[in-house]
Parts: C-alpha cells; sequence; structure tokens
DNA sequence: TGACAATATTCGCATATTGTAATATTCTCA
DNA sequence: TGAGAATATTACAATATGCGAATATTGTCA
C-alpha cells in the first residue's frame, strides 16, 4: 500500500486549500481564464476582500497560485503544472 | 468568476477527503491496484484499524471509494469515475 | 450457540480551520 | 509629501477535524 511514485504530501498541500469552495472556484477560473487582480474576484464572488485575501494567501502557500504585481494591483494565476492537471479533470 | 460548469460542492468534498495523507495514500492505491481489504490496508500502512476505519468512512461519504463486503471483510475500491480523473494525473 | 476474526462506531481531547472586524502595508499620482 | 486605491495581516470566537482508546457490530465456522 506504500506509493513511492507521487509526492503524497505536495498534493496533500494542494488538495487542501482546493478543499474549500470559495478557493476552488478562485482556482478554476484562474486556470480557465487569464490572470485576474483581487478586486475583481471580490466583485464576481461577492465576497469581502480581506476574505478573498485570506484565501489567496492559502492558495499562494500551497503553490496552487502565483502572484504578480502590476502597478498598483497584483494579478494571480495557475501556473503549478501539476495543479493544472488536475484542475482540466474537473467537469 | 462564476463557474456554473462544474460542480463545486462535490468537488470540495472530494478534495476535502483527499486531503490528507493517509486518505490519499488509501485513494491512490485504490485507484492503481484491484480492490483492497481493510486489515490489509492497516497492515501496508502500519496505522491502527480504527484509525483506518475511519479515514475510510471520510473516503466512502464523499463518494471517493466504494465497499463491498465479501464474506467476513470488505473491500474497498475507488470507482467514482471524477475521482479516477483526478488520481491518474497525479505524478 | 459460542468463540473469534474483521470492521465500524463512539467519546474525549487537542488542534486546525473559518469568518468577521479592525488595522497595516504598498503603490500611484497630484 | 499626502490622500486614496489595492491588497495583506492580525486577532478572536465559533466550528470542524484528527487521533487514541474503548466498545460495538457483523459474519464465519466448529
Amino acid at each position: 500500500m506504500k506509493s513511492q511514485n507521487i509526492d503524497i504530501e505536495q498534493y496533500t498541500a494542494i488538495f487542501k486549500a482546493l478543499a474549500h469552495p470559495t478557493r476552488l472556484t478562485i482556482a478554476y477560473n484562474l486556470m480557465l481564464k487569464p490572470e485576474c487582480n483581487v478586486s475583481r474576484m471580490c466583485e464576481c464572488l461577492n465576497i469581502p476582500q480581506p476574505t478573498v485575501s485570506q484565501h489567496l494567501s492559502i492558495l499562494k502557500n500551497a503553490d496552487v497560485i502565483t502572484g504578480s504585481r502590476h502597478g498598483n494591483q497584483i494579478c494571480y494565476k495557475v501556473e503549478n503544472l501539476k495543479v493544472i492537471a488536475i484542475l482540466k479533470q474537473l467537469s
């Protein structure tokens, strides 16, 4: 029952990050569409900005998303290939 | 940012179930190999039987695995196509 | 039926997660 | 430099989760 092939810890962290409706919605849409800044996410999700930022922080710490600052704002996107492979399977 | 296409709640439940090292190990190996009974999992994982049963219960409730009794013992396997699609991406 | 093997359930406690509110940080631009 | 926009961080209460120990359930077979 041992699985030497995959990195259980890394995938556990990824799944934990995705195991929340808001975070899964964010990650899935970032995978589909181009990058997106925080305030736009807040509008679309209708969720307070600090709450969104907290979820983004969790996703970032799990290496699910990456953020890059463009002047005043920060755009997030999904770059991790393992994450993209998973999210593409959702149907 | 709305994603009408996928069932966020269902996938959230699946990811939550997989977001634990023991449960991910169980699910991944059940995907690779044929079905497996509980006592064999306990041996392979070196984890107490009640703990394994608790994890199996969580996986079952999230519709990640299914169990079928064969006489004295219960064999579990992964049948959910959405789950299989995800687990197959792990590398 | 009784003993035993296989599995599930319950309980209590420690820890982790979530959401809200308040506040801090970073950047732009006049 | 100061105001305001965009984003992040912190603190705290409420809830959920994880684990070990004890116990219960289900099935087999003599």
